[in-house]
DNA sequence: GAGGAGACTGTGAGCGTTAACATCCCCCAC
DNA sequence: GTGGGGGATGTTAACGCTCACAGTCTCCTC
């Protein structure tokens, strides 16, 4: 039944060993780079392995070293362009650093999926893993959970024991709506991601707090969910209003829908009202018109993330408490302009 | 130094089985709901599970079993909408089916690429492959692979002895070209993927097939790489071309960049150019105009060759040679208009 | 009431590797 | 010349599970 049943079963070590006229410990040295093996004995080995087309079977060594190399990782819906940004910088340092990559991508974050998620990498018997818990519940259901294997989390709170990775989101909403305030605007008006995104409470946290911080007025919360259209139907609201000059939205999907209903009511961007998006997807140069939006650099988080992750595999530890944050960066471009007096 | 060499170490099912009074041959049985357990010692058994938080080692099972029950897939950039979509697709599938899925991500997609991550995957001992291969080469690589492990490509080509799984390419290109030649268009321009893709060809092939049927022109294509910014630049030179009254976008990223050409130029679309993209991204409805499209159901994709890879596994053949054609869904928005006389 | 068919359970071996310990041999110091 | 240190290698025992086979017990049939 099994593809090895048919031809000729793969090769183990002990036919290496015969081959190169030794036993299967000196084999087994020869490949964990042992250092005391005589030069001429390891040439002969190599060799036995290279006719034999010998490959070492992982997952008897796993079962031995109660070692994987298998790292797990948790992600919220992979189609969005954030985590499947993550997810593959994660991935690329996971492989460089000579781990695999198990991955399980939820279609909802609430509490029981991601401890389901968890146990579930756990039983593959994963050496470590990333959840990417950008909502709060998921943020949570890590604070109270066995702590018996190493893990770390993307964009989570700073509240369980944890260690965790993420960009700073204040920062970035600052840079945008002091942007826009530099500009000269009375103030900005927000579309903000749904209320259980951490990503989005830190974005909300950053533009009030310069609103306030500048005794601006604070202008009520236009409730997002990340979505093209719910910035659409924000932008239906927001075009009938002549007050609005300066909108900060959550994410460039927001954005563009924002851009379209202002397109539609023949709000002109930037010169009736400045538009900021965050993320920088690579469609956003090319919206109409170019988004000035906040970067994030996916990929020192995904790289930072596996970093933490792999000292706590290799000190032994189940858990520790760092906390790294990634600094945004701005980008301007045609999107946002002085308010006209 | 492991995780489990400071506490107690987990139980195993010598220790289940001493609990429940029975031997660890039931306690697997039970595990395995094997039939011939009486319902008094399977309810004992679980019970001894339960109190001492018993989990299977799943790696000395794959040791005897010779099954890891994970999947490995090779994909080309996961942060492309259409490979992150798909390779979504693919985990659902797995994870319902009741396996992992080991992902290796690649930066190119050559030869040497795809040879040494089918191997680092083979090595892991994966029950089987799923190749998001939709480059010339990559496809290449895949037929004259040592078989030894099944496996199942997709958007790959048709040539080599693995099955595909893929979007009818040819027929999205047609169903978009044939509703611009509908609409009174006179002839249909294209901006194109790049060359090594076979996507890219088979949208060329669908278009160009639908031009010659009509006995229409086919005018020079413009070749572009998927980005926004190639789009641009064809958009660049299209707005300069009074003749061209309506374009097929080989995807909507390109698309964008097009349309944002036309708007800098003071083209109108669809008043003066028709506009027809590719894959339906989420934004697309709310691009300057929403665009006219096709839709691919990656979802069917990945549950299609899924289910094409396990039923390889289950029958233990290696390789088969399925082709499975995934129809696309044409979605008509406001990008595209009747031509004027 | 003996024989046999099932149902249920236990025993032992083995999956392919690494870890721990044992062994051999060479060479040097006293 | 002998004791011993250490490099190079071999031997044996795990790791935790499933498979094959061997039991035991019950109940039915003739």
């Amino acid at each position: 039944m099994s593809s090895t049943s048919r031809g000729r079963r793969s090769p183990v070590m002990a036919d290496v060993a015969k081959v190169a006229g030794v036993s299967h410990q000196t084999v087994s040295r020869v490949l964990n780079d042992h250092p005391n093996v005589r030069a001429e004995t390891r040439t002969r080995v190599l060799a036995a392995i290279d006719q034999l087309g010998y490959r070492r079977n992982l997952v008897a060594r796993a079962l031995v070293t109660r070692h994987s190399r298998t790292l797990g990782v948790v992600s919220f819906d992979t189609t969005l362009y954030g985590p499947a940004s993550t997810v593959y910088g994660i991935e690329q340092a996971a492989r460089d650093a000579g781990y695999f990559v198990s991955i399980v991508s939820l279609r909802t974050m609430d509490r029981a999926g991601v401890r389901d998620a968890l146990d579930y990498l756990a039983d593959q018997g994963v050496d470590g893993i990333v959840v990417v818990a950008p909502q709060r519940s998921a943020a949570r259901a890590l604070a109270d959970l066995p702590a018996d294997v190493p893990m770390v989390a993307v964009e989570g709170d700073h509240a369980g024991d944890v260690s965790v990775v993420s960009v700073d989101q204040v920062e970035g909403a600052r840079l945008a709506t002091e942007h826009l305030i530099g500009l000269g605007h009375e103030t900005v008006w927000h579309v903000s991601g749904p209320s259980d995104w951490l990503e989005a409470e830190g974005r909300i946290a950053g533009w009030r707090g310069v609103l306030i911080a500048n005794g601006r007025a604070v202008p009520e919360i236009l409730p997002g969910d990340w979505s093209p259209r719910s910035g659409y139907q924000a932008g239906r609201i927001l075009a009938e209003m002549d007050e609005v000059t300066a909108v900060f939205v959550a994410n460039d999907q927001m954005a563009l829908g924002l851009l379209r209903a202002f397109a539609e009511a023949g709000v002109e961007v930037p010169g009736q009202v400045s538009v900021v998006g965050f993320d920088d997807v690579p469609e956003s140069e090319f919206f109409s018109p170019p988004l000035t939006t906040v970067r994030q650099d996916f990929g020192a988080v995904g790289r930072n993330s596996i970093g933490i992750l792999l000292r706590q595999i290799e000190a032994g530890q189940d858990r520790s408490r760092e906390r790294l944050v990634v600094p945004p960066l701005f980008k301007v471009r045609a999107s946002t302009a002085p308010a006209r007096r």
